[in-house]
Parts: structure tokens; C-alpha cells; sequence
DNA sequence: ATATCATTTAGAGTTGACTCGAAGTCAAGT
DNA sequence: ACTTGACTTCGAGTCAACTCTAAATGATAT
């Protein structure tokens, strides 16, 4: 059974625009099409907008996705490459996530910080940071006045 | 002691240009000038810079940084609305984390086809998927054979 | 003091990823 | 047959976030 390229859009929760796009892109050779040119999609396609869904949010560039999809139709012959394709990927999701993890204990400082100020005022505040030194001097008072320091 | 834009940039990892940039949308208010009007950048300034940064890289726009800095600049009677800001912005990177972590498993599930086809043959790899069901079909199988289509 | 290099502004250009509009074609319902 | 709404392509427009250029001024080294 087919399905029409908004039920697609849909099922994806993308635009049948962006579909297009992505087809102009070269992102879609799979798809098939009527006698008339209208897009056939299949259930076989949904597992490859699936993919290609994976690689992008994972902030793969639609070319690079491109790539990947022109090594998928060149055949068995390309399983090497398409691993280590995502082998390196699997690599750039890992430092991502490392890189939230370590913003992520800023902005818990941050929300210490305030919840501190809130609660007992500000100096407490400024005195009682144990940890996260390296953002310790509270940047309220340093709207304007500091003395501290050092970050990469 | 005061620094110049680049010995900034160069510290930040980001051009001079990109400051200057940052500048005009508002996100440096804070910055020093000296009478011929060129920023001289302080110690302090590094720290907005950092949470600047944490922000930027946690995929907060730069109009809504801007909209932070700007409470920042109203003093400590926007202290509520700043934690409110940093709390909505923690549940962002937590979510942003757990979809990583989604895509991480197709991921080296995507691996685990591909070296066990490598290895075994793609027979193998397509009748030996426990996991990830919703990719289960090979879509090695599908590469190429599909009927045909038009480009544009 | 002159050359060289960095800094300033305003504004234009680039890139990536859509997003939309026009004009035409196709398919389903009455 | 006709209307309506979804589909098609092509190309232009948008938006965010830079990125660069030009022309002028500032700072530094010889």
C-alpha cells in the first residue's frame, strides 16, 4: 500500500515541503512514483526517513546525509564506509552529550546561585559556592564590578 | 588589565568578528570602551562570556540570550524571572540529552548490522536483530533494488 | 614620522535548512 | 463535466548566525 506524501509529512512530523527538499536534495532516490510523477511512498520508506531523521538530529548537514544515502545505492560494496560513518557519528552523539553534561552543571550552578540569593540574599550567595569554582564569583554582583575569574 | 577583541576571541575560541556581531544584537552591554571607543574587555567579561556560551551551546538563540542579558541589566530585582529562565533552560538540555540517547541506539544498532554483515554476511545481520525492532528490516536489503523513480 | 597592523562602523554577502508562491496537473466526489 | 483539494516543479524568499568588505581611525615598531 502507498501512502501520499502528506500522510508522510505527517507520520514524520515534517512538511510535505521539507520532504520535497529533501528530495531535491537527493536525500529520497528511494522513493517511487506513479506513471504521472505523484511520490509512491512506502512502509520500506519510513525506515529510511527514519535514519535519515537519526542523522540529522544528531546534526549531521543534509549533505553529508546525501553522501550517506548515495553510498547506500552504490550497494554491498560500501558496509565498510557506511560503518565507519557511523562509527563517527556515534563518536560526535557521545561528545554532545559530554558537552550538555558540562554545561549542564553551569546552569545547575546558576540555578543555585539564584535560589540562594532568593532565599537568603545575595551575599550567602556569593560566600557559599563550593563548587563549580570557576564560575563562582557571582556574575549578579559582577553586573558591573568583579575581580575574579579563569575559564578555558 | 584589559584585553583586546582578538586576545578575547582567541580565548573564547570565536572570531572577532562573531563578538562584534554579538555586540550589536546587545549581548555585551557590559564591555568598556576606551575614549576612542575601542572595548577593552576585563577578567569579569570572560565569565559573561562563559554563561553567554553555556547558553549559545545549549541551543538557546541569540535574541533570547540577549532578552537574558537584558534582565541581568535590571538588577537584582529580575533575580526570579533569571532562575525561572535557567530551570526552563535545564529541562531544554535534559531533553535534548535523552534524545541523544534515543538516536545513540539506532545508532549502534546501525553498527551492529553493519559489522555483523561485514563478518557474517548480511544474512546474518538480517535475521539476527533482537533489539530495535522499529529497523529491524535491512534496509542494506532495500539499497538499490527498489523499481524506479525520476529526479529531478 | 612612517609603515604596518589592529580596531572601529555600517552594511552587504554567505550558508544551511527550510518555507512559500505560482502555475500547472491529477484524483475524487457530485 | 466540474469543482475542490492535493499533487507536481521551479524558483524565489526567509531566517538565524555568522562572515566579510570597505573605509576610516588607532596603536606600535623602527
Amino acid at each position: 500500500m502507498n501512502y501520499t506524501i502528506s500522510e508522510i509529512a505527517e507520520k514524520m512530523g515534517l512538511t510535505a515541503h521539507t520532504l520535497r527538499y529533501y528530495d531535491k536534495e537527493g536525500l529520497l532516490p528511494f522513493i517511487d512514483r506513479s506513471d504521472s510523477g505523484i511520490r509512491l511512498f512506502q512502509e520500506k520508506d519510513l525506515e529510511w526517513l527514519a535514519v535519515i531523521n537519526c542523522l540529522k538530529e544528531t546534526g549531521m548537514p543534509v549533505k553529508e546525509i546525501k553522501n550517506f544515502i548515495d553510498l547506500c545505492m552504490e550497494g554491498n560494496k560500501t558496509f565498510k564506509k557506511r560503518l565507519n560513518l557511523f562509527l563517527i557519528q556515534k563518536k560526535k552523539v557521545e561528545d554532545q552529550i559530554t558537552v550538555l553534561n558540562k554545561y549542564m552543571e553551569k546552569i545547575d550552578y546558576k540555578i543555585w546561585y539564584y535560589e540562594t540569593a532568593l532565599s537568603k540574599g545575595i551575599e550567602a550567595a556569593n560566600k557559599g559556592s563550593k563548587c563549580c569554582k570557576d564560575i563562582k564569583v557571582g556574575w549578579v554582583k559582577n553586573c558591573g564590578n568583579s575581580k575574579n575569574k579563569k575559564k578555558q
